[in-house]
DNA sequence: AAGCGATCCAACCGCTCTTAA
DNA sequence: TTTAAGAGCGGTTGGATCGCT
């Protein structure tokens, strides 16, 4: 992971003069355009990496450090409802981004709770309960806050969640992890086409994620 | 002090989706 | 309708560092 590669870009790890250039531009023209960026500015970078440093690394809004307990608890509970959708689970815990919270959870909140990598039961649980639902990788996501679109109204979605938060309490919590069976039955859903209640899934995931990020 | 395996995490890769021309 | 660029995602890699012998 060294070298120039093909020879017109740079890769590896950024230097300081880099990051300086790098943040200088952004400063100066927002972000964006970032294939534009070593045209214009000379530095020997793809725009995807250029990108990828501003996100995760040169952002203002990332925060650095070690994650404390709360950030802990909190991304291990919406890891079991989620499985491993890191961006979707990084919108939720401010200041961190989705790489920082994979590596988090590979590197110590999986061994935290003895969870071997790539075999994890929760993850597992969590993913066939996705999967089966339609809510995959690459579910429909609101650009603004990473949560999942849906089309019902406000205060009915709110009703049905203040009903459901003892379950989702339950669900979420360390010694409960979600099961696909589980899910079906607190939530009403068909096991007979589990796609015709995909919506419904949606909708309690990303309300269920606003209930536990305001009152965890 | 040196060697070496383990660990951490920044960065890359390959892919898909969105958007604008 | 097509195409290319931009953006975003999860999985993986590998260099730097740590800690043990």
């Amino acid at each position: 992971m060294q070298g120039a590669g093909n020879g017109e870009y740079r890769k590896g790890l950024w230097t300081e003069e880099e990051d300086r250039i790098l943040t200088d531009h952004v400063k100066v023209h927002g972000k964006g355009k970032w294939n534009q960026i070593a045209k214009v500015t000379g530095l020997k970078r793809c725009g995807k990496s250029c990108r990828l440093r501003w996100m995760n690394y040169l952002s203002p809004s990332v925060k650095r450090g070690v994650f404390s307990e709360e950030e802990d608890d909190l991304i291990i509970r919406l890891h079991k409802l989620l499985g491993n959708r890191w961006s979707l689970i990084a919108g939720r815990v401010p200041g961190r981004t989705d790489n920082q919270v994979k590596n988090h959870w590979n590197t110590h909140l999986s061994k935290k709770l003895g969870i071997k990598q790539k075999k994890c039961k929760v993850s597992a649980s969590s993913s066939k309960f996705s999967e089966e639902l339609g809510v995959n990788s690459k579910t429909k996501l609101n650009s603004n806050d990473g949560s999942i679109l849906c089309h019902r109204g406000e205060a009915e979605i709110h009703a049905e969640i203040q009903d459901n938060s003892e379950k989702i309490k339950e669900m979420t919590s360390l010694q409960d992890p979600v099961l696909f069976d589980d899910c079906y039955d607190n939530f009403g859903l068909s096991n007979n086409d589990p796609f015709s209640c995909a919506p419904n899934l949606m909708e309690f995931l990303d309300h269920s994620l606003d209930f536990l990020w305001y009152n965890l």
